[in-house]
DNA sequence: GCAAGGAGAATGTGATCACAAATACAGGGG
DNA sequence: CCCCTGTATTTGTGATCACATTCTCCTTGC
């Protein structure tokens, strides 16, 4: 990223278009700073108990302290980062208690949503239809990355596959809270699949797949509960022969 | 609250005695600002809608606007307060879909919370029976607070009741997930027990005890449940007949 | 060799300023 | 009485500085 200064952004002195209609949002750095965080956590980028601090984050975006101290402030919060004693940012280690919370925790939220998205998509078959495609077509880069063994891209595929279909539920406050989880354990899986590989990795998602095209709603939600089992047992494993 | 300055602080100039085993933590601005702030949302002191600014939260404690915008920015992470496309900040204002979901998450996590509060001392006779001790006494406020009509004084009471409970249960991160539902949820409590006052509040919270005392878990399950259905309903009902 | 200590760098935190955008409010025209 | 308009105030945001604490290393003494 190269300058996202608003000073320097002013200094071109437009004749101030308005544009009333087009005005999106203005984008805020603090956000972009966030949202780039956020990603990179969930994808898995950032190994558990790296430190961070506000002036490197920054100067890693080109801005001053403060975006970066807005964006850390607002992962921490949501427990992505950890806050050690003496205030020093590090990305959250797991334990084998969060591990089991987690998984409580997500069982019933994430099949919840999954239901949701079901239910959602029921009597509207193309909605129905475009969420399988959709589905389908980051399923397909997933047993990609699988076969290329691209971890990262594997992080990303799952995540996504996820997301895509709990963003059907239209559930804005259950997606708050499920993307919260995520952030928690998106550093884990990171260590797990680049500790495993992707060649042990069984794809579950399938058979999520097949469940919305026969119409099958327990069949989508135990295999969004056996998905969800499988993976956060892979992560106690590799966190326990440590 | 008068003068957190750390400046003036430092201005006296003590000898600075260590206390090398005394010192807990150096209490931050921006966690002081954080923890009132959010007690006075969960207790429902702030009512939905109504806007805040860092200035203003700044002012009313005596600091800066740093502190006040890092505890904005942390509970509007949580979904506390909501901020708006014009990045005004507000409390979050309730709607029938979000009482819906949180209804559905609220359901699983809190009752997963009570059964691990059950079993963490179920044979632990002591640790029970102390727990059992700290919610009876916690529920006669909650009585006392009902039969004076004494609304703030329920809204403290009735959150004070159920994490004496999740407490217990030992599960950081599943309780860490509940607050932030706790956190959307008190600003509508407050709305709900001000319009109906407390003649008509039900206390659910004796079968919990009862289920404690008896040692069944299905109860203390079930009590909660209904406890969290009734009042979800309440503010549901209430949002409704505006 | 290794623990203790001290100098220097790095870090979180709070305060303050500048700026653009949004809001509030006044007055005037229909 | 209502709507518009221009002005003044408020507000979020980003940058920068100061300060105390913590961390990092390297030296020193035993």
């Amino acid at each position: 990223m190269t300058g996202m200064s608003r000073k320097v952004a002013a200094a071109k002195k437009a004749p101030k278009k308005r544009t009333p209609k087009l005005r999106k949002r203005a984008r805020v750095v603090h956000e972009e700073v966030y949202a780039r965080l956020r990603r990179a956590i969930i994808d898995g980028q950032l190994e558990p108990g790296r430190s961070l601090s506000v002036r490197t984050l920054g100067a890693q975006f080109s801005v001053s302290a403060m975006p970066a101290r807005e964006a850390i402030r607002r992962l921490a919060a949501l427990g992505a980062l950890e806050v050690t004693p003496t205030r020093r940012i590090t990305v959250s280690r797991m334990s084998p208690s969060k591990i089991e919370e987690l998984t409580e925790a997500r069982i019933p939220l994430e099949t919840r949503l999954a239901a949701r998205a079901f239910e959602r998509t029921q009597d509207r078959p193309k909605a129905r239809a475009a969420l399988i495609a959709k589905l389908s077509k980051i399923d397909a880069r997933l047993d990609a990355a699988i076969e290329a063994g691209d971890v990262a891209g594997y992080s990303k595929a799952n995540s996504e596959f996820h997301f895509a279909l709990y963003n059907a539920a239209e559930a804005p406050v259950l997606l708050g809270v499920v993307e919260g989880l995520w952030l928690q354990i998106g550093p884990f899986m990171r260590v797990v699949v680049t500790r495993l590989g992707t060649a042990d990795l069984v794809d579950q998602h399938k058979e999520a797949i097949d469940a919305l095209v026969e119409g099958d709603a327990k069949k989508l939600e135990s295999s969004i509960r056996l998905d969800i089992l499988e993976g956060m047992k892979l992560i106690s494993d590799a966190s326990r022969e440590r």
